[in-house]
DNA sequence: CAGTGTGAATTCTTTCACAGCG
DNA sequence: CGCTGTGAAAGAATTCACACTG
């Protein structure tokens, strides 16, 4: 993805697969339970069942890592731990701004997930006026004016966009000029950024969408094909001509203001 | 995944890879603006760039749903939003029920992307009696109890949870029991469900710890290898007594209540 | 001998590149 | 002529299966 080509010829192996890295967190979190329940060592078909993959992945995915098992007996937990939170870079403190404090940013500051794996809420960042000042989660909501020397005082490197669309990508440039090198959007968008600035999006509706399409087949197992409700047009493949005025059908608003404050699936 | 096998043997050739499913979504948003914006056609070039994609994987996405495509020409948008809704079942409505009305499940049920798409909120569910009756998003909460009767009486086949971690598996079990086969979880746990239900899960944490990763990687570009803080042990891998009580350095709860309302990352 | 670590086989995904159609 | 649709090649990820070790 990233043009940086990001090749690393030397030093030992360094390349370990994407797939692994988004399982490790997976990992953590199942060996830090283990751990809390003082459990010493594990195999890995028992830690494959707790994080929910296969023991074979496990096991290879582990190899990127290193050796760390122990044969005919497992892993040590509090050795994997430390290992793969250090992988992961979590031995680190990573201060981290919010920026959109709507419902879904005010969310994430209270979620504690973030709190406890080395990431700190360093600020959160509006760019309504009422809402500076505002203390949500325990911090102080700043104004979006701030934002450049909020980033470059707390030596912020990790962004995260709640912001709605429409606002998601000047934000995104905003910080991406200030200094920040890694976002979490939230905002249902596609972002440009610069090479060597990382995006990983979380979008809620699309993962329901997913869930539709499966459940779809699921219900139509047998009667194949055609829909019911006769009321959205076929439309042949042959005529450009827009029906109806605006997009009237399948749309609709319906509820919710066009859009609020909250990220709206569809935004401009 | 489902043990179920899913093997559809007859009927063309229905299997439409994952990959590809996972960005029908995309296209479908991408789409869905330039619909409004009453632009008539698309070519896969620029259909790609707006959804974020390059155009070979956009041009063998759609060859798996049909030739929608007109050569020399490009796509028509109408009818291309029309077949991609339908493909992913949207086409139909979508009854959701959104269990745990924390922080998160309030932004879910105010999040206008979910109305959106076909989706729509049957119930909001929380355990907590005082909860009961408050309006969040224009619908009065319900309790726990009414759970089973909500589901039957809308016929609501998709469930998201946003309980806290502890309470996730069990509510799980419910929603299963009542004839759910479909669930989105916000809660960080693994979930176990019987075969034919759909599981997806969404965790914040974990993709901030993936782009943690990708950001140390960063940094230490040239100067690889060894911390700098002394305060972690290294633990030798053979020495299985872990070192300190509990798990104190890397861990710490700090803020946060221990396990509120919020989901925590790190649960039990 | 239980359970890791890993080459090899398999399957899934992406990319290439171009024939062919409107 | 431009752009789709798609076989074929290349590249990842997953799974298999077993040698090897503590």
């Amino acid at each position: 993805m990233a043009t940086g080509r990001t090749h690393r010829p030397a030093t030992r192996s360094r390349g370990i697969p994407e797939a692994t890295v988004a399982r490790l967190p997976l990992y953590l979190r199942a060996l830090t339970a283990l751990s809390e329940r003082s459990v010493p060592t594990v195999s890995s078909e028992e830690l494959a069942t707790a994080a929910g993959v296969n023991s074979a992945k496990l096991r290879k995915d582990f190899s990127y890592l290193g050796s760390y098992g122990t044969r005919g007996v497992g892993y040590d937990v509090e050795y994997l731990v430390y290992q793969i939170s250090r992988e992961l870079g979590l031995t680190q403190d990573w201060p981290v701004v919010i920026v959109g404090i709507g419902n879904l940013g005010a969310a994430l500051a209270n979620y504690g997930g973030f709190a406890s794996r080395g990431f700190r809420v360093a600020a959160l960042i509006d760019a309504d006026p009422a809402m500076a000042g505002k203390p949500v989660a325990g911090i102080a909501v700043q104004h979006t004016d701030e934002l450049e020397k909020i980033i470059d005082d707390n030596g912020v490197s990790i962004g995260v966009i709640a912001t709605p669309a429409g606002a998601a990508q000047q934000v995104c440039d905003r910080l991406v000029a200030a200094g920040i090198t890694s976002i979490l959007n939230f905002a249902p968008t596609v972002l440009s950024v610069p090479d060597g600035v990382d995006v990983r999006k979380v979008d809620l509706s699309i993962e329901l969408q997913i869930l539709a399409f499966h459940e779809q087949r699921k219900a139509g197992e047998d009667s194949t094909g055609h829909e019911e409700g006769a009321d959205a047009v076929p439309q042949p493949p042959v005529a450009p001509h827009r029906t109806a005025a605006g997009s009237p059908g399948a749309d609709s608003s319906g509820r919710q203001g066009p859009d609020g404050d909250v990220p709206a699936v569809m935004p401009a």
